[in-house]
DNA sequence: ATACCTATCGAACGATCGTTAGGTTACCGG
DNA sequence: CCGGTAACCTAACGATCGTTCGATAGGTAT
């Protein structure tokens, strides 16, 4: 199984580390621009001028949240993916790393996803660049099924951006001491997911 | 067909619309709180001051963006549906018409799912409440479907909320000049979520 | 002991925030 | 021609914003 937890391998973290983790509380939370540095400060009980000691500017914390959060869900997805075989489980796979992920690090994930507008170009340049390669891995998964005859889907560029739409939705709603556990969800979307994609599925006109 | 334009007949619009209006742009472009009043009003050639002759607060624009949105989506959906015969059908026009909406008004539902946060408690509980609504019909559609034999779906309210995740999506990537049209994304989407239901598909172990 | 480096602090900078008070214009019914 | 009201304006309020400056405490190496 691929790893879920963040890189941190020590009980307490770096500083940078806890300046992060708490930034990704409060950007989920109240957003980039809700989030004053006072109030970041006031949480970690530092003063305000302390986190420019860590951090040079209030919107390279946001970079480094998103970079770091992108960087580990593409490389864990590849990971996931490398270790199954065969166009349905590989998928199987994808999907069902990716709602872990969405629930395990749901703050990160949400942050990642709801806060991209607030980074400057340079930077949304680069987290964009990331999030294309990862949606070209779940289109490469679909197109690799349909080749060979498991899947039948009429646009994978569609079919790709809805299933990680889907998925990615289990970060809005996932709560940890919640009815389901996130295995449980996971599985459940592994379903849900390869139930429409496979060719042995009723055609388009019923 | 349901009504999918916003409710001003006239070609210009009254003032508070076109605050409204162009609230709805920025909202969704820079966020409620990465917006402020004087830029709102720059945009609309007014001063600041003149804003609060239609509106008692900043907050109160988000809140009217959100419960119109929300209104809106609501009559149409419980519209459509009673349009359509037998659960499938009816699962087919709720979809579609989701999609169709999140494609037309896509700023309006972007701003409405991204900015729940923004709203203050009381705004909140209201807003919160008619999503819940909505979220209550597709479940209710699940249900029939699987007591009529029709649906499979092991979970009825994660399958609802994993629809919904799916279809809300398409107001994070739509594009008016892109290459698919709001109908033949609706189509798409209501064939892969059909398929996914359909008590025909493949069962939970291959 | 001296020099240095890391991590923090108090205090303040100019800019911008949401909001308000009070005045001005334009139109409309009588 | 007049009173009233709708729609807008100028100007400013106190608060808060992101950021910077210079100082300081504690540890480590020389």
């Amino acid at each position: 199984m691929a790893t879920l937890a963040p890189a941190t391998p020590k009980g307490d973290a770096v500083a940078s580390d806890r300046i992060l983790r708490a930034a990704t509380g409060l950007f989920c939370e109240r957003g980039y621009h809700g989030t004053s540095v006072r109030t970041l400060a006031r949480v970690l009980r530092l003063e305000t001028a302390s986190l420019y000691y860590h951090f040079p500017s209030k919107q390279e914390i946001l970079f480094a949240i998103l970079d770091r959060t992108l960087d580990d869900l593409l490389d864990g997805l590849r990971r996931a993916v490398a270790a199954a075989d065969g166009a349905e489980q590989r998928l199987r796979a994808a999907v069902r790393y990716h709602v872990l992920f969405h629930a395990h690090r749901r703050q990160e994930a949400f942050v990642s996803h709801s806060e991209l507008r607030s980074l400057t170009p340079g930077h949304l340049r680069r987290v964009v660049a990331k999030r294309d390669q990862y949606e070209d891995v779940f289109r490469g998964l679909l197109t690799a099924g349909v080749r060979g005859g498991v899947f039948q889907v009429p646009d994978v560029k569609l079919t790709a951006a809805a299933i990680l739409s889907m998925c990615t939705g289990v970060a809005l709603w996932f709560s940890e001491g919640g009815r389901l556990a996130p295995e449980a969800i996971a599985g459940r979307y592994v379903e849900i997911i390869v139930r429409s994609v496979d060719r042995r599925g009723k055609g388009p006109r019923s």
